[in-house]
DNA sequence: TATGGATATGCGGATACAGGCATGTCCTGG
DNA sequence: CCAGGACATGCCTGTATCCGCATATCCATA
């Protein structure tokens, strides 16, 4: 099986375009800490069951995500743990392009962990 | 200056896009090893130049990379080298997928290395 | 200041995506 | 087998994105 170089760009930004939403990056972070079922997500990110299911969904189409079936629900987890590490890379430079632009550095230095206990 | 939660994930979802299409990827991958200008980008990605200039016009708003004058050139270069480590997080996420998927598992291990010196 | 090279932007059509609503599917307990 | 809860999906509308083409802007030099 073979892959082409212009293949492998492709199927790169597939996965950031997956990252690229504000409620699946809710998501995400909330996946953190362990697996969770489609109506806790619902409720963590604040949007309706169908909403969340496409999400889900996307994130599951790229490979972000992974289910599993537990009786009527169906669990989802992060399937690469290297992508917290990724978003967590990416909240850093925002966090120095909102401390370069006026930010409390104080503020910006705290953004990650202010999100992670989220 | 006030940054609510829901602005920072709006803004990590914006940086997120940015990446979220190839041509951008390879101009990025482009800039990993010094600046360029937009005329040398044009070619190393095979675009026209008008759309090379609308995509790093997306990539200096979102903050990815940053423009200097040079005569009449602008030279281009990326703004925080983190972001070359997340875009290789999620590289070698996706050659984990493409490995599990059947791809010799060989050549998923040399997908970066492979894109990097491109 | 006029010219030409380098870069940016306005416009338009085709395509893709987000979100809301209704409905379909899957599973378990009775 | 039936009912109901948990989840997925089809349809629709508005909105954003991609890309090509033409044109505008900026800058150095003559």
């Amino acid at each position: 099986m073979k892959v082409t170089r212009e293949e492998v760009f492709r199927l790169h930004a597939q996965i950031c375009k997956a990252l690229a939403d504000p409620s699946r990056l809710l998501i995400i972070v909330e996946l953190r800490h362990g697996s969770r079922t489609v109506s806790e997500l619902s409720r963590a990110i604040g949007a309706a069951q169908p909403l969340t299911s496409r999400h889900l969904g996307i994130l599951r189409e790229k490979g972000v995500v992974r289910a599993e079936r537990d009786g009527t629900f169906v669990r989802y987890s992060l399937s690469d743990r290297r992508i917290l590490g990724a978003i967590d890379l990416l909240l850093d430079v925002l966090a120095s392009q909102l401390a370069r632009q006026g930010l409390r550095s104080s503020a910006a230095r705290r953004l990650r962990p202010a999100l992670r206990s989220a």
